[in-house]
DNA sequence: TAGATTGTTAATCGATTAACAATC
DNA sequence: TAGATTGTTAATCGATTAACAATC
């Protein structure tokens, strides 16, 4: 039992949310233990990973028997932080936008979108499940009075920067880039990329390279 | 000026997928030199990754100015593979699907979405752009006739397996997995995950370790 | 020419895998 | 007990950064 909580590398969080996902179905389906090896076999890793990366969390396994699912669940969440709500708005309304704001998993995952802006004056007022349709320049006012902590960014490319510099003018401590364009933040705020563009790059130039090589691209 | 083509690891092939968007910002600004130092400032990285990336290419800058953005855009382009079009599908009518095959940037980046499927049989014939969603048992006889590539899993997690499962057994050799469920394909296949909502809570962890301590997440 | 910038090699850094003693 | 499985250390592997001679 480790008690120092050291700083987890970027690869190993990535991994951690698989994890708890893989965790959370083996809770309901009752399975009370979880070796390692068993771990890594339903999500394609060696069980060596598995450990090395689960010693990061304050559990303990038990020789013979692996791991408790419900405990393992429980550090897994407080790891990540998965147990507070993060409080969310989106910019920009268009297919992405809109989509986002209906995606029931967010609302499960403990990401709640207080609200969405767009620019385009004939979208404002449009209902999207449980939040309309705002216009920029309420923007500010909104998200310091609902203490925003993150920014979701589904705007034209063009547009990305404007709309992370208005949401970090606002306090948002976090953004998730949807679009291709890079985005610059001082050192306070945090960025990760989800460009789903690029990923279907990326998964072409693999399949590409993996033509005649064999050897499956497991990743990501 | 290197000929032979060595594999390139895909940290560099996820970067390369940024430089070809900001080449082409630079292209139609009309600036025809850009140096290592210039593109890595833009892109939050240092010149020295910026040249050894782009020692994979077919390239060769020029000392003193650069490397020549038209044909950097061209080199790019084709070690992406990103002048062929590839030939889609999405799985999934909900939310994202739809979403997504309504978004624009796909095709403009090569990727042509040919037909949307779903289980749901209320959805069946709806328009969605272009195409209009399609039974899942005319799955098979779709992607053959079409030989779509790509499979873009939109599903529930729990139908994640089920959806690749079909894509792979009519010659899918890509698979885009939007769902938090770890699909398994055998080696022939390629997967990359782009999970939005593991990307969030990833996000969540980062900036609870960015608190306190300084130096920001620029990552992915 | 002098100075800027490349291409590449070597050094550093970090992540993954292997191995194995401890333990249930 | 014997065998399975952990936790951790050490070895390997790979990616990033630094440095610098070559060159325009």
């Amino acid at each position: 039992m480790k008690d120092k909580i050291r700083k987890i590398p970027v690869p190993v969080v990535q991994r951690l949310t698989k994890y708890l996902v893989h965790v959370r179905w083996l809770c309901e389906a009752d399975m009370t233990w979880a070796s390692s090896e068993r771990i890594a076999h339903a999500l394609g890793l060696t069980s060596s990973t598995v450990r090395q990366d689960l010693s990061y969390l304050d559990i303990s396994g038990i020789s013979k028997r692996g791991y408790e699912t419900m405990k393992l669940e429980a550090v897994l969440r407080c790891a990540l932080g998965a147990n507070k709500i993060n409080r969310v708005v989106i910019v920009g309304a268009g297919n992405l936008g809109r989509a986002l704001a209906l995606h029931a998993e967010f609302a499960r995952r403990g990401f709640v979108v207080f609200a969405i802006f767009d620019s385009n004056s004939r979208l404002i007022g449009r209902r999207i499940g449980k939040v309309a349709v705002r216009a920029m320049h309420e923007l500010g006012r909104i998200v310091r009075k609902e203490k925003v902590d993150i920014g979701i960014i589904a705007v034209p490319a063009s547009s990305a920067q404007a709309a992370a510099d208005a949401l970090i003018a606002n306090n948002v401590r976090g953004l998730l880039n949807l679009t291709a364009a890079y985005v610059r933040v001082p050192p306070r705020v945090t960025v990760v990329d989800a460009r789903i563009v690029a990923s279907l790059q990326e998964l072409a130039y693999l399949m590409k390279v993996n033509k005649s090589g064999p050897k499956a691209g497991l990743k990501a």
